[in-house]
DNA sequence: AGTTTTTGTTCTCGATAAGAACATAACAAG
DNA sequence: CTTGTTATGTTCTTATCGAGAACAAAAACT
């Protein structure tokens, strides 16, 4: 029983279900469409609307008229509202950007960096470089596990719980921190492929496999905020140790490292992705061996699939990274494999398997909206809606 | 954007605060208490259970007055308030039982079966029985997967997507089914080992593996409700072939069906359950083959924990049915295995296992909660205060 | 130019919860 | 036994919210 719900709560609720229809909207709309989209009179969509003008954070503009009727406005995030950064950071390299309310978003800054802890400030910096008034909510998205939201480990990197709290302090913005697979997923489930469903799962195939389940467009993050490692169950019987000292992880046979252990690589960053990259097109241009990793690679991705949906029942399955190319390529071998994984009983109604639509800008998308998620909160909109 | 919030909204949604704080109550409460802890004034307290005495929800009984002040009443359900009604019906025996507000529960009829759909016949006369104008839902706990809350799917009782629509047809009161693991997790969520947990995970263990994830008191259902069938992904490696129609599923290794098979006996109801029985006293007792059968079952139940908790990341596990066996008798080796399975920088902080607090009643309490949750649903609540 | 249609605006109304002031009923202290 | 203390119930006023009706306004259509 958090806090009570009074006359004033019932009014930015209402406002808040306003500028989220605004956000997620894929059209804009007008002030009496929202009423209606709302269920509320045209009198008080007229009432929420203005005070979420003088706050700043809605825009009215004339829509052009075709039809019959009384001119009416447009509802369009306000040009001095608050916008969101996020933060798309790599192992080699980061993103900056800032997005506004209903998404349209802006490319600010992109730099490589140097692997160490130091790249930190380079971002801040970064965002000092860029910062404004409209700046509300950070939102960060970084590979690796993040304990408890604060503690990183990159092991790729070397970087062994690493003290957020440290890099990320008081002369930061607020912002809000999150794993990438997990924000590529969110991103698709409110701006791409699993949009509206209530329960799907995401999964980001890069050198390993991290995913998230996503549930009426939340990801979910578990109790210490580190779940997602889908990778490293032992979904495809692989005798082999894996680096996260477990035994027979799914990651061994699906994504990059699988393809690179086969072909005598290193599983390093660099020349390790492109290694990966130049089997993908090797086996597009019919190269027996690298057709043949191929296969395996997509038949592992399709048999862990289909046993995660046994248990957690996807409507659908979105991937992103290495997952775009294995699903163009082997659509057929992987679909048959999840059959293969699916309790008989299922198999009429398989989750769908596809492509992410948000792509690449996944995660930095992922960030944008977990941001905007935190400028939408009660407290936050009341306090705006008071001060100003 | 479902409705929109009126005041009238904002009453309801009170009162549903109001009464699930008296229902998830472990101690019952005075209304001066209730005003505190949901941060609402004495006035409107009293305006709020006034409308919920009326409406036959709340009843006001004078409180011991033990300390100083003027005396106040407790609040406890109304003796003609409504009631839910769960059944628990499993492979051969069904069970009957009427659940008050605040959880108080009420054992009405029991019965074995003949394992056929006939039995829907015969627990509707039982409810016919004992109605009472006070029943307003009928919680269902059955076991196996409800696909789409309809088609149901009893592999061992030879149920092939059994019609619930015809079974439990329009002379039933208003009722809610589930799958028995699930509802048995809801139990331990609501009222047992993982209460006001936000990320948790229950398993029931008999022949095979069911379980549900847990979040925030709620237990996932996937998008065609029938998540929950952790036993049906290959965690533990086994060659063998699955009733379900997959290779290699966890349960295989785990539960009666796995001590069943090694002894060579039948895995059917009857037998199949006794035989497991047996197989565990002559561990206890120190039967050498007995031993290394529970030993196995009980390290391959950790090490499919450990891998579930990379994905999941729950704070706890509970355990019902052998599980509760499982932990009791071998509870290093499961926390060993599970370890085993668990990725290195998660291993300080393992998911607590243990054993469900509500025990062999899981699924009855369960149904009982669904009931209930929809019995405090806000139409319908709101339906009650107005026709009353 | 008049009609139709859609939306904006204004005003009233009922309901909600907050808050203050006061009343009440127990216990405690003298 | 009387008086004070304390926690709670009760009453009344007030601010706010959204609903709803009536009316005004501005476009397109006829």
């Amino acid at each position: 029983m958090p806090q009570t719900m009074t006359s004033a709560d019932l009014r930015v609720h209402n406002q808040i279900r306003l500028l989220r229809a605004v956000h997620d909207a894929a059209e804009p709309f007008t002030r009496a469409e929202a009423a209606r989209l709302l269920g509320i009179g045209r009198n008080t969509a007229a009432a929420l609307v203005g005070e979420l003008e003088r706050a700043r954070l809605l825009h009215e503009v004339p829509a052009e008229s075709g039809a019959r009727g009384r001119p009416t406005t447009m509802l369009v995030p306000h040009p001095e509202g608050p916008v969101a950064f996020a933060v798309d950071f790599r192992e080699d390299s980061w993103t900056l950007a800032s997005v506004e309310l209903g998404g349209a978003i802006t490319e600010l800054e992109a730099a490589e960096h140097d692997r160490t802890p130091a790249v930190f400030a380079a971002i801040r910096a970064a965002v000092a470089r860029h910062e404004t008034p409209r700046l509300a909510v950070l939102g960060f998205a970084t590979s690796g596990p993040i304990r408890d939201g604060h503690r990183l480990h990159i092991s790729h990197l070397g970087w062994d719980e690493v003290e957020l709290n440290e890099l990320v302090g008081d002369d930061w913005p607020a912002t809000v921190i999150d794993n990438d697979a997990r924000l590529a997923g969110l991103a698709e489930s409110r701006r791409g492929a699993l949009r509206g469903m209530g329960t799907a799962m995401h999964f980001h195939i890069d050198f390993d496999i991290g995913g998230t389940l996503l549930l009426d467009g939340d990801a979910q993050r578990g109790a210490h905020r580190i779940a997602g490692e889908f990778g490293h169950m032992p979904l495809t019987g692989s005798p082999l140790a894996c680096m996260c000292g477990v035994r027979g992880c799914w990651s061994l046979d699906v994504g990059a490292n699988a393809l690179v252990r086969r072909f005598g690589g290193e599983p390093g960053y660099g020349t390790g992705r492109e290694l990966a990259q130049e089997v993908l097109r090797r086996a597009e241009a019919g190269d027996p061996e690298a057709v043949s990793a191929l296969d395996d690679n997509a038949a592992a991705l399709g048999r862990g699939l289909g046993a995660l949906a046994n248990a957690l029942d996807p409507e659908a399955i979105s991937l992103s990274g290495m997952g775009v190319d294995l699903i163009r390529l082997r659509r057929p071998l992987i679909e048959a494999q999840c059959a293969e994984g699916l309790m008989a009983f299922r198999r009429d109604e398989p989750p769908t398997i596809m492509a992410g639509t948000v792509g690449e800008q996944g995660p930095l998308r992922g960030a944008a909206e977990m941001a905007w998620d935190a400028i939408l909160d009660p407290d936050r909109l009341r306090e705006r809606l008071h001060s100003g």
